[in-house]
DNA sequence: GCCGTTTTCGGCCCGACTGTTTTCAGTCG
């Protein structure tokens, strides 16, 4: 078993023990002890298991050693297996609702027999949860409300995993001799922050053999439905996955039908009628005369001549439309007029700002994180670990924040990478509006990014004018993730975002578009008209480990569905404009 | 469970907020 998978069952360990209400002490070791794993190379964890000197490291115990060594060697760990044989599945699933936790759980689990969400949810609208010590009507009300957005959002899944479900399905399509092209449409394809099933196109003659594979693939829970044209599954993952086969000269009208939202496949159909055509998944065809869509197609004949996106939006005097702009909010009209902007693409970033070390609560060193943003051809990166008052992520105190300036400036002069590393800071917007670094210790770095962590609740005004205070002072580069939401978990805080823009544009001061896909934030919707009255963003994959700096990727999709252009983000500079511009805010 | 010129037990450990309380426990980041 590798550190990653060893670091999981560890936090796993935590997770279980907090449940059963042992000592926090003991919980928090484990969850230590996952963290140091996972800090350790690879390679040291294999030769200290080996020559048994994993007691050596700070954090790790006789305990943890033996569980470590176990896990390493056999891939397994019986304290482990037990320790969830003894809990029931559904108390985990409940931790998952916002304001409930561990020693919650296990009052309602002793006192009320609760032992799963549906319980939970039954218990809450009998009244009982209220009637217990401890609990009122207001803690009940909000467990229930957290179990409401659970089933709100429960079916839709982040678009960054159901990416990852579906990439390898994609490929496997693709490689069935029967296919002739296969592509993924619907919100995938468009890029939404969050998705509800999968679809997939694939155009052929012999469609048999493509279904059989694809109800028998291995992740394949349940199928729902078999035909000739059509196949779904429900994937273990709990994401559906819809597959449509087609003629290979209908494919284009097929994608493009299942890829649009449905505004803007509206507005394409009222389009083609204007110009005296049908528009439909079966083709463009003249609009006079009775019958489906498809006899139509059929009988007349579909315009054979168009076998891509870009042909059949030049059919209908348009310019090509990329899959993320299709929501129906005006981009049919801006491509009638060939004004499409020319969208930011993933080979445009440069460099990242806004990521985390061991320093405070990542999970890699400076130098490893140096080296992967190297190996991603990055010129250069920008370090942000926490400020002092997110205790809980070890933020940094003024000193370490020196100590580590430090570091970075002789890691840069030793000339041992070729990316350049940034000083930085997230420094803490305290709940008054304050920043948790002086003036001059935030004059000391490179960029200063601000950000709320505490105090998520404030009045809407108050939190406007916290962070607009925030966004006013000295020294400060940008904002972090502006709403602090969690995408399908929790709503963002209650803020004015027009109010912070208009400040962040006054005050030459970016607001990130934080691009881990939990985040997305500032979401997609507010950057065409913010980017249009001069706001910079900068895509920030808010790394806490290596694999994490590729994220930006994600962060690019959700600019592209904002309009976003490489003048608008900062991170395409070059190192040497980036440098200068940095310099110049000073 | 980890740690220790406090050495085998007792401490580890931050602060705000919320909702439940009448002085505080639980949750969150």
């Amino acid at each position: 078993m590798n550190k990653t998978a060893i670091a999981a069952v560890l936090t796993d360990i935590g997770t279980l023990l907090e449940l059963k209400g042992e000592n926090p002490f003991k919980t928090r070791a484990y969850l230590a002890g996952a963290r140091i794993v996972e800090s350790l190379p690879e390679a040291e964890l294999t030769q200290r298991i080996e020559s048994g000197t994993l007691e050596e490291v700070k954090g790790i115990g006789e305990a943890l050693a033996q569980k470590i060594t176990e896990l390493h060697t056999t891939g397994q760990l019986g304290f482990y297996e037990k320790l969830k044989e003894s809990i029931p599945a559904g108390l985990i699933e409940i931790l998952s609702i916002p304001g409930i936790g561990p020693k919650k759980i296990r009052a309602l689990n002793e006192k009320l027999g609760i032992d799963s969400i549906a319980k939970l949810l039954q218990a809450g609208l009998d009244g009982q949860i209220a009637a217990l010590d401890g609990f009122g009507e207001k803690s009940q009300e909000k467990i229930l409300e957290g179990i409401r957005n659970r089933e709100k959002y429960g079916r839709r899944h982040l678009w960054f995993e159901a990416f990852a479900v579906a990439e390898p399905i994609l490929a496997g399509l693709r490689a069935l001799p029967q296919v002739e092209r296969a592509e993924h449409a619907g919100s995938l394809r468009r890029k939404m922050e969050t998705v509800g099933d999968l679809d997939f196109l694939v155009a052929t003659t012999e469609p048999a053999p493509i279904v059989a594979w694809f109800v028998a693939q291995t992740g394949v829970k349940e199928v729902t439905a078999q035909g000739e044209t059509k196949a779904s599954v429900r994937l273990t993952s709990g994401i559906q996955a819809d597959l449509r086969l087609v003629p290979p000269e209908q494919f284009v009208f097929a994608l493009h039908h299942f890829t649009g939202s449905k505004d803007h496949n509206v507005a394409m159909r009222q389009r083609a009628l204007t110009q005296g055509l049908s528009m439909s998944e079966w083709g463009l065809v003249p609009a006079a005369g009775e019958g489906t869509a498809k006899q139509k197609a059929e009988d007349r004949g579909r315009m054979t001549d168009i076998t891509t996106e870009e042909q059949l939006f030049k059919q209908l005097g348009l310019a090509f439309i990329p899959p993320e702009l299709r929501e129906g909010l005006g981009e049919i009209e801006v491509a009638e007029k060939d004004a499409l902007p020319r969208l930011l693409e993933e080979s445009d970033i440069r460099g990242v700002f806004h990521n985390h070390t061991t320093a405070s609560d990542g999970h890699n060193t400076l130098e490893e994180m140096t080296a992967a943003a190297q190996a991603l051809g990055l010129e250069y990166l920008g370090i942000a670990d926490h400020s002092k008052s997110s205790v809980q992520a070890r933020g940094l105190t003024e000193e370490r924040l020196l100590a580590q300036i430090g570091e970075i400036q002789q890691l840069n002069a030793s000339g041992k990478f070729k990316c350049h590393v940034f000083t930085g800071t997230e420094c803490d917007i305290l709940p008054d509006g304050r920043l948790d670094f002086g003036d001059d210790v935030r004059a000391a770095l490179d960029y200063v990014v601000v950000s709320v962590h505490s105090s998520f609740r404030q009045e809407r005004e108050v939190m406007t004018k916290r962070i607009i205070k925030a966004i006013e002072s000295p020294h400060v580069t940008m904002l972090g993730h502006l709403t602090g939401r969690l995408l399908l978990e929790r709503e963002g805080y209650d803020v004015d975002v027009e109010k912070v823009i208009d400040a962040a544009i006054a005050n030459r001061v970016i607001i990130e578009l934080n691009a881990s896909p939990w985040r997305l934030d500032l979401d997609w919707r507010h950057w065409r008209k913010a980017a249009e009255r001069g706001l910079l963003t900068s895509i920030n994959p808010d790394a806490h480990d290596t694999a994490q700096l590729e994220l930006f990727r994600v962060g690019v999709g959700a600019a592209r569905k904002g309009w976003l252009t490489k003048g608008n983000v900062l991170n395409t500079k070059t190192l040497a404009q980036v440098k200068q511009w940095l310099a110049a805010r000073r």
